[in-house]
DNA sequence: GAAACTACATACCGCTTAGTACGTTGTAAA
DNA sequence: TTTACAACGTACTAAGCGGTATGTAGTTTC
């Protein structure tokens, strides 16, 4: 056991062991942390070795970075933001997310946190790169959520007075607390307190 | 240079050295992290070696746990659920506190976010003992809110049929996701999200 | 099909880490 | 003043870390 000799000749494509790394690396970051992970966990978990990860990145921190610029930052944003065109009023398609992708969710998919959040607890204030490139996606966010509330707004289910942009701010921000207080908590109740009190707000933003 | 001879005496107090230990502890964890703090980055802050940390805490771990649990946790009251005694409406003072405490703070002040937060993120989904503890810390953060908005219940300051536990829920969560949205952004915009979507929210609560 | 190059695999290195073994000095009791 | 112990200081270790040097096997080019 474990001796069997690989006699298949074995396939190359930079692409795809590139893909292969990162897809590892974001499970192993996503629950145990940038700095709480090696690199050599890291190959432990694809088909390569530590050879073919220094071939695709320099160093460490340069997985880290593209970690963010191609899985995460376009992860949170065909999460969060994408679904929401396909209601009328952006507002609801909101509240619906939260419940869907939140609310119906199981603990065990909730309690490592938010991949954004979680790096930018980690990262942002000790690596300057780190920082920058999740800045970007955190604002590739809110701007996402910005345009969704502007349709809201031409749509007439936001008064025409309500500062937009502070708006998006902010259903963002309760988005991260959530996630942040749940890795403690793991309460359902926390659920009900961003979903009941985000619905309270809103309709203080109609007409 | 550096071989002046220490000639004076050296008192021991076991009690002021674990004090000190927590206290550069502290500093180094809330800066850069738990993990990304080391034994003896935490000593060479002191006056003290090795010899005296592992004299005061039996690991690494022990430590974490006795700075959540005999500074972080006190802290976060005295900072966030104290000073609200003063004001008659505790709605009044948690939206002052926010001003005071976040808006007139330096940038500086702010980039590394919120001592409970920062380790929630970090530890709470990897380890059990600092889980417990956190979730401790929060919960009594939490409970102090509760008290604060039970009695803003019965000066009338909000209605009835609230559910303040929600609520209390929500604040707290809002002060976490803005402290992390914080780190990547240190945009003085996010604080106005806050602190004017709050005070919004409020409005939905009273009589 | 040989040459040239790319995409890896393997073995290794210097450094840092948490933790330990043991010596030494301050301190309180007798 | 001696004794006994507590409160450290110093030197060390084994393991893990990011990164590198070098060899080798697929792949492309001509």
């Amino acid at each position: 056991m474990g001796n069997s000799k690989n006699t298949t000749k074995k396939i190359r494509d930079l692409k795809k062991s590139r893909q292969e790394i990162l897809d590892a690396a974001f499970w192993e970051v996503f629950t145990r942390g940038f700095q709480g992970v090696s690199v050599d966990d890291i190959v432990k978990k694809t088909t390569l070795t530590k050879g073919a990860f220094y071939h695709q990145f320099p160093t460490k921190m340069d997985l880290g970075y593209a970690l963010v610029d191609e899985v995460i930052k376009p992860m949170t944003y065909r999460r969060w933001i994408d679904p929401l065109q396909k209601y009328e009023n952006p507002l609801e398609g909101i509240l619906l997310l939260i419940k869907n992708l939140i609310g119906k969710a199981k603990p065990q998919e909730l309690r490592y946190g938010c991949p954004l959040n979680n790096l930018m607890q980690e990262m942002a204030p000790i690596d300057k790169g780190f920082k920058e490139r999740l800045e970007a996606s955190l604002l590739y966010w809110i701007d996402g959520m910005e345009q969704e509330l502007k349709r809201a707004k031409k749509s007439g289910y936001v008064r025409d007075d309500v500062n937009i942009r502070q708006v998006a701010h902010f259903v963002v921000m309760t988005h991260e607390g959530f996630y942040g207080m749940l890795k403690a908590l793991d309460d359902p109740k926390a659920f009900n307190a961003l979903y009941d009190s985000l619905k309270r707000y809103f309709e203080t933003l109609k007409p």
